[in-house]
DNA sequence: CGTTCAACCTGGGCGC
DNA sequence: TGCGCCCAGGTTGAAC
């Protein structure tokens, strides 16, 4: 579920919490598997506890909240939401699926707030890193420019000579962070692009097209608090549904017609996964050329 | 280098 | 009702 558009309203939902003093934490065991932890779980209690929340930011699909202490060398806190994984400031779905509690206190006054990571499926981790370990887990080598921001230059420079089909090198989080199979689809939409095109195929104009749309669709997702679709696991922090879902243009519209020029959408498996495109509309020789937007 | 497949999990939907 | 199968927003590692 969760892609760069989701986790950031995740981050920007649990933001009050920053400033605030972790007085207990918590790695509930209910019928559910435990989540993989790093390090194991009582080791993570402890570390944590007594900590405050400096500073929550997004990189890529993570969340990361660096955790302070006085003296003490900052550790930062990385969650990977994966596909089911919610920051909650309010009751989840389910009580059996909450995989991280955190009490958090004010120092002085009384403000308090329970922060919960929820996860259905089980899929999302949990890290508590030092900064060598951020930097492996989170750095340039591991992640690329993120997608709100990435340019053409980027692209072309990390995908330009590869084989691959466009769709498939945009999940490539270390080419660019944040696109997932959502916003891959309807990133190449509004780009006017067949999602099986060889990248090396790829005209600059197309990159810069492909760059553009990659910063217009995320940062449109982002205003609209994310994708909530099917079960609607997704909610934000505080407990709504996103609206960009409503503003699919083919992901998830296999056999409805195209908004544009009314052909059918289509859906193709592409490295294991469902790729949605529109055959006229993203067509290498179009009838008419596609008017982005 | 790239692709394919299985695995990690839960749960909804569908055909029989 | 129930069973088996397929599907799902992600990532990783092994095998080819």
């Amino acid at each position: 579920m969760p892609e760069l558009p989701e986790v950031e309203t995740m981050c920007r939902g649990i933001a009050g919490c920053v400033g605030l003093r972790i007085a207990a934490a918590a790695l509930p065991r209910g019928r559910v598997r435990p989540i993989a932890t790093v390090p194991r779980p009582a080791v993570l209690v402890k570390r944590l506890v007594g900590r405050t929340i400096a500073v929550v930011f997004r990189r890529g699909k993570r969340v990361v909240m660096e955790v302070a202490a006085a003296g003490d060398a900052p550790l930062w806190l990385v969650i990977e939401p994966r596909m089911t994984g919610l920051m909650l400031v309010t009751e989840p779905p389910s009580a059996e699926h909450v995989r991280l509690e955190l009490c958090l206190h004010a120092d002085r006054g009384s403000a308090t707030e329970r922060l919960l990571f929820w996860d259905q499926r089980g899929l999302g981790t949990i890290r508590l890193l030092d900064a060598r370990g951020l930097e492996r887990a989170c750095g340039a080598a591991k992640l690329g420019p993120d997608g709100l921001v990435v340019t053409a230059d980027d692209l072309a420079f990390r995908l330009g000579r590869s084989r691959r089909a466009v769709k498939v090198a945009l999940l490539d989080q270390r080419a660019v962070a944040g696109i997932g199979n959502i916003y891959a689809a309807e990133i190449l939409f509004r780009a006017g692009i067949d999602p099986r095109t060889s990248c090396r195929r790829l005209s600059r104009d197309a990159w810069e097209r492909v760059a553009a749309s990659t910063r217009a669709i995320l940062a449109e997702a982002v205003r609209h608090e994310g994708s909530s679709i099917g079960d609607e696991t997704y909610q934000t922090a505080a407990g709504a549904p996103g609206r960009f879902q409503k503003r699919h243009r083919v992901y998830g519209r296999e056999g409805r017609p195209c908004g544009r020029c009314r052909v059918p959408i289509v859906r193709i498996v592409q490295a294991q996964r469902s790729t949605f495109y529109c055959p006229q509309c993203q067509c290498r020789h179009p009838k008419r050329r596609p008017c982005p937007r």
